[in-house]
RNA sequence: GCGGUCGUAGCUCAACUGGCAGAGCACCAGUUUGUGGCACUGGUGGUUGCGGGUUCAAAUCCCGUCGAUCGCCCCA
């Protein structure tokens, strides 16, 4: 038998503590913003009945059609790794009665996210997101606001020149109308549309819109769009949306062709684009492709679906790992290594024993202290000391704790200076404050 | 699900037309036993992703497979 190498599942990567410091810094500037606003953290399972993104993502959207983890536990329940988070997090508030709560109930997430599909830029098997998520209000308000977090939170994150795209795709008073218009007029030239939109045509005619194939952008030009066939209370939604966008200073932009993949969605749908998505550039230089850092909407029905009450929703969800490919990409942030303060050698058994309770003597001031206590060679020692760039080594030798007293080193110039072991810490705080 | 490119040490990469699997970095130890950065010496580390085929001989050629990467589809 050939010894088996394992390595990570294909699409799925480890997080080493280099990389990590990014998602930190995510996760960090979005709990202060989610606080900001009201906004109190929810963790939902990992895994959920896999009916439950069937009967809320849509049984025939790629998601769930091709591209969910599922699998049978011994009971023979089927569950499903969660695909996206705003499915678990309906379930939550109608399981637990939230309706109950005083409205609206604002939650946010975020983790680990699972979508069986090839990788690619920007596109992981396992990645990451960040949800927010606003149940029991309709006001476009709250659209707004949604859409106004998440382009704080990339601004926070040194993010310029951001691309709002807003649309709004109807309810279920006008979007039925509209969609059987769209099929009328793409009916008779569905010879000259791509095979995917002649096959979208009778599936879910919305998403023909946006097509990348260039006949289909030709065909699409002249098409109805949505925004003239929104039913009244829609319209004055949408309106509404931009007028509050407009006030906040949100740069948005209006695509009549936005119209997102999943079956949720109601009236407000937006994403948002940096210029400096990752993005792909054909042979004249023209962007062909942007992937989204931020998609949302509103899902009004969603709740109903779920065996709720009619409750109004709205939420958007932004890519962790596409976030960092830019900041990486652009050095958008300097990362800092985590450079302990102080070294601390020591020099024989005696030392050695000692070294524990100093440790704990500095973790308590504050200060950070590395060791290298498998190690006795104080020439291996400081040699470490300096990689980690630790601005003082404390030496503590034999004799040291026979006079109970250690040597400060000072690295940088090599200056030494015998301190009472008493006093190390405040010595050492005193010098680092310089 | 479909297509392009690529898999050699932890990392970056060599190895001609098929002919002994190497270097730099990193890591560990040492340069006379308690003093770092520089330098020097030595060492650990590989069934060349895996499986099969062709051949006297395969990292190299062929087939398959797994993985990575990029694109289509779709999406964050």
């Amino acid at each position: 038998m050939a010894k088996i190498k394992y390595q990570t599942p294909s699409g799925m990567h480890d997080i080493l503590s280099e990389d990590y410091a990014y998602y930190e810094k995510v996760y960090e500037i979005v709990n202060d913003i989610a606080r900001f606003y009201g906004f109190g953290r929810i963790q939902t399972p990992v895994l959920e009945d896999a009916a439950l993104f069937e009967k809320s993502t849509g049984a025939t959207t790629d998601i769930v059609e091709k591209q969910m983890f599922t699998l049978k536990t011994k009971g023979g329940d089927e569950l499903a790794l969660r695909p996206e988070f705003t499915p678990g997090i309906a379930r939550a508030y109608v399981q637990h009665g939230m309706l109950n709560m005083p409205q609206p109930v604002k939650l946010y997430t975020y983790g680990p996210l699972f979508r069986y599909e090839h990788p690619q830029a920007g596109r992981f098997r396992q990645f990451h997101q960040v949800d927010f998520e606003v149940f029991g209000e309709e006001s476009p308000a709250i659209d707004a606001e949604i859409i106004q977090i998440f382009y704080a939170i990339l601004k926070e994150l040194k993010f310029s020149h951001l691309i709002i795209e807003v649309n709004s795709i109807g309810d279920s008073q006008c979007r039925p109308y509209y969609k059987k218009l769209l099929a009328n007029y793409l009916r008779p030239r569905a010879n000259s549309l791509c095979a995917d939109c002649r096959r979208r045509m009778r599936q879910n005619p919305l998403r023909m819109l946006d097509c990348k194939e260039e006949k289909c952008q030709r065909i699409k030009a002249q098409a109805p769009q949505i925004i003239d066939h929104l039913c009244d209370s829609c319209k004055a939604h949408f309106k509404s949306l931009l007028e509050f966008l407009d006030e906040a200073d949100l740069p948005y932009h209006l695509d009549p062709y936005l119209v997102r993949g999943l079956d949720y969605y109601t009236k407000t749908v937006f994403e948002i684009f940096s210029d400096r998505t990752v993005q792909v550039v054909d042979e004249q230089g023209e962007i062909v492709q942007r992937s989204a850092l931020v998609g949302g909407g509103r899902y009004d029905n969603l709740l109903k679906i779920l065996g709720g009450k009619e409750i109004a929703a709205s939420g958007a969800a932004a890519g962790v790992e596409r976030i960092m490919a830019i900041m990486k990409d652009r050095g958008t942030l300097a990362m800092e290594e985590a450079k302990p303060r102080v070294f601390l050698a020591q020099l024989g058994d005696l030392p050695k024993k000692k070294s524990l309770k100093i440790l704990e003597e500095f973790r308590r001031a504050k200060i950070s202290v590395a060791e290298s206590l498998g190690r006795d060679s104080l020439r291996t020692q400081l040699g470490r000391a300096d990689k980690l760039g630790a601005e003082y080594t404390i030496i503590l030798g034999q004799k040291e704790v026979l006079e109970n007293a250690v040597v400060v080193r000072k690295m940088e110039t090599g200056e030494q200076e015998t301190v009472k072991m008493e006093n190390l810490v405040d010595e050492l705080k005193k010098r680092l404050k310089r």
